[in-house]
DNA sequence: TTTATTTATAACCAATGGTTAGTAACTAAA
DNA sequence: TTTAGTTACTAACCATTGGTTATAAATAAA
């Protein structure tokens, strides 16, 4: 049976989180401050300080569990039989750009995941697989789609063709404009880059083997 | 004859000027204190509030000749009659990543011009003609490149164009390699992200023209 | 009821960008 | 030379922020 004291803690802290969720989609991290966090969440702003190291950490426990998700999601679509690998890649695209369109707050800690965080059980360390893993998994259906070797080449290629995912957002991280609208404007575009960095990579595919 | 006063208040100015380009190319704009700043300027920090409305002031103000030279050099750039536009365009590009990257702080300028202000000479005017007379600059290039009429399609691949490069650049934001050795390391990959985009675009351009 | 434990708050701290009041230095006029 | 005015600069102050420490309140156990 659970008592009032832990039932009230836990309760407290995920107040703390569903409101921290919020504020941080709704305005950005860094314009929201602890103390009114903690206004919304009904307590001092000091209590967060009971269950969270500092602001930072509040953010890495709201992202971490999204950003498996996404993660998980981009593996099922890599495993999908039912669809050509370009197709995989532009599904993959969409779905990562999407989330990161919806945190962008998210999209900063993937961008800027700080190496000085050695302590809270490794927690560098499980971003950087989830970034690495999407990387190679990009990396992955981009060979497939180039019916490629793993070599020098196919790394350059996926280093263009995330900068490029990466520059869409960056480009758009400050935009106001409803996600939605935002999505259905340019979409097209995104789409267009995609298949532009594919036929580019097969052209310079071609050129390397004549060459050879 | 310039009196004492105002050689004084020039040389102040100056020096304050100086010593927040060097702080912030060296330890990143928003780490740098007005504190700090005025320490190292020998004047108090509430002196610089003579001179500059604010901190973001203080960014501008070192931002703008920068960025009218990049500009500028990036137009002489254009108007070369002794390269093909494939090579302008690598070159233009080579420009801008390494302006971006030197000038980390003044790319978050570039990128986030604020329209919350509308006073002091309309200088978020002055900012957006810069960015958008780049953007344009741009397109004209990879027109005469893929030698395409300026149409929507076109516009596209500006825009992907666009994304690669600031992809680029915010991909390498936080990063603490010296420069030269990042430049130098990543200089082929960024040359073949352009080369990939070209080939891509014209592979594009052939299949429009094949379906119509 | 008293004591121990857990949860939470208030008081406090250092630091920051920025504002206001006061002082120092310089120049011009008497 | 002295006085008044102007300009350059500083110190005191302010509100705010993330975070720490001391204290209070709530709950459970003895």
């Amino acid at each position: 049976m659970v008592n009032k004291h832990d039932s009230r803690s836990e309760e407290t802290k995920n107040t703390i989180l569903n409101v921290a969720g919020k504020l941080f989609s709704k305005k950005g991290y860094e314009s929201v401050t602890m103390r009114e966090i903690a206004k919304e969440a009904g307590c001092s702003h000091t209590t967060i300080y009971l269950y969270f190291k500092d602001k930072e950490t509040l953010l890495h426990q709201l992202t971490m569990p999204s950003l498996r998700e996404l993660h998980q999601t981009l593996q099922e679509i890599h495993i999908m039989n039912s669809i050509i690998s370009e197709d995989k890649l532009k599904r993959i695209s969409h779905e990562y750009l999407h989330f990161c369109m919806i945190n962008r707050n998210m999209y900063s800690l993937l961008m800027n995941a700080k190496s000085t965080r050695v302590d809270e059980e490794r927690p560098e360390l499980e971003i950087n697989k989830v970034r690495i893993g999407m990387f190679n998994l990009l990396k992955q259906v981009i060979q497939e789609c180039l019916l490629m070797p793993n070599n020098d080449l196919l790394l350059a290629f996926t280093r263009t063709f995330y900068y490029n995912l990466n520059g869409i957002i960056s480009t758009y991280l400050d935009n106001h404009e409803p996600l939605s609208i935002l999505m259905e404007r340019l979409t097209p575009t995104f789409n267009l880059a995609v298949e532009v960095l594919i036929l580019g990579f097969r052209e310079k595919l071609k050129q390397k083997v004549e060459t050879n």
